[in-house]
DNA sequence: GTACGGATGCCCT
DNA sequence: GGGCATCCGTACG
């Protein structure tokens, strides 16, 4: 069953994000349904935080999307080579985000391997944002797209995760953050082979 | 118009 | 473990 769009509304990020650990991902494009289940997320927390493109109340044609209400996707291209897709969440107006950084395949392997470019599965076809986003055929055209649409949308399917097998530390690639690089905002399943390199 | 740097991943050693 | 591709978004003038 689909994440209701109530689930997304919560003005807690960071609970947010630790309670998607173990949700179900999908994507359905031109037929063929991908997905999986996530298996590693990071919160970033609106304009307080100054890891967060939206920090400051800094609304730009890209950031835009993140200040509309909870439950829509927020895609955005990083480094100019790599699509990131993150979970948009609270009202409208509070610019909340989480990045999926990693899930555990679990539906349409093959597609996910063919837009990958690979031949044999291997833990790093959806370890990492980019790899993530590029798995599921998620780009930039999908931004700001609902989660209640048949495009793209998170299922509870009863599978959850304990605190002790859950890690929670400082988010990744965010140094420019000063403390706030330091908030353990980043939350894994420790020892699933999908979650992307810093894994310790 | 232009300059600068980034919520990364891959390939090589 | 380290170098580097690659180009949009943003700020500033």
């Amino acid at each position: 069953m689909k994440l209701p769009e109530s689930f997304y509304l919560n003005s807690d990020v960071v609970h947010l994000s630790r309670s998607l650990i173990g949700k179900y991902l999908f994507t359905c494009i031109d037929g063929v349904t991908t997905g999986g289940y996530i298996v590693e997320t990071e919160a970033y927390n609106g304009i307080i935080d100054r890891a967060s493109h939206s920090f400051g109340n800094k609304i730009t044609p890209r950031t835009k999307t993140m200040f509309m209400q909870g439950g829509i996707a927020y895609v955005y291209l990083c480094y100019g080579i790599h699509e990131m897709f993150n979970v948009v969440t609270s009202v409208e107006g509070q610019p909340h985000a989480i990045l999926i950084r990693a899930i555990q395949p679990t539906d349409g392997l093959d597609e996910m391997l063919y837009r990958r470019n690979m031949i044999k599965l291997k833990p790093n076809i959806t370890s990492g944002p980019g790899s993530v986003a590029k798995a599921l055929g998620i780009s930039r055209n999908i931004n700001a797209v609902s989660l209640q649409s048949d495009v793209l949308w998170i299922e509870d399917r009863g599978l959850s995760f304990t605190d002790d097998e859950i890690a929670a530390v400082p988010r990744v690639g965010v140094d420019y953050a000063g403390d706030d690089a330091l908030l353990p905002y980043r939350f894994y399943v420790k020892g699933n082979p999908y979650v992307s390199k810093p894994n310790k």
